[in-house]
DNA sequence: TATCGTTATATCTTTGCAAATATAACGGTG
DNA sequence: CACCGTTATATTTGCAAAGATATAACGATA
């Protein structure tokens, strides 16, 4: 019949934290290596994922990613442990829900 | 800590059918008795509410609304009995997320 | 110290959506 | 048949978000 989706999201104290989008560059980030080189895999432009992983940064309590610049290759970004705990915990969040709002889906079987 | 936000939505074969603002307006509509009304009580304009019932109408299988123009008042607007029960299920299933929401944020305690 | 690919940032342009405005059509009532 | 408040629809305006472009700063390496 109808189909419930839904989109989820982590918020601190000082704005949105972590979102789908977010989610997905921060993983560009870890195989990629470089904030530039993720941001082109997605094609997403530079400046749009450099904001969003400032917003992240200014947003979080600890470090998500830290960033070098210049150096032998430029520079890069790492997505710090933490980081990567957040990745994990957000995509358990995200099938435990897929998983309950299949369960809901029977409310408007009528 | 962190707090989880989300947003539900329902989708037909046509779109997007119910949301948490086209839910308001239809709430909204059943209090007033008139679409323009609605859309006053809500600080939002009547063509941008009006596009909401629009967009309900041509993704729902049943009638949402019944809409009559003229007469006597100038006419109105009228929510079906089956939109209160759509209105009803989706109100129930905001209440279920919000606690299936709760339930998850351990996930996020450290 | 020249090179390189990256991060960082400013500025301008575009574009898509929201809002505002205007006007027509409707039809029961007095 | 004039009036009224509603639905219905087109057109214009405004603005904020997104995109494009350009350029500076960085620092290990050879």
């Amino acid at each position: 019949m109808y189909q419930i989706k839904s989109r989820i999201w982590l918020e601190g104290e000082k704005g949105i934290f972590l979102g789908e989008g977010r989610i997905q560059l921060l993983k560009a980030i870890e195989t990629e290596g470089s904030l530039s080189k993720a941001a082109k895999s997605l094609n997403m432009s530079y400046k749009k994922a450099w904001n969003l992983i400032d917003a992240i940064n200014k947003s979080s309590i600890k470090p998500i990613v830290t960033k070098s610049t210049g150096g032998n290759g430029g520079g890069g970004t790492l997505v710090t442990d933490y980081g990567k705990l957040k990745i994990k915990q957000f995509e358990l969040l995200k099938k435990n829900c897929w998983e309950f709002m299949n369960s809901q889906s029977e409310l408007f079987k009528d």
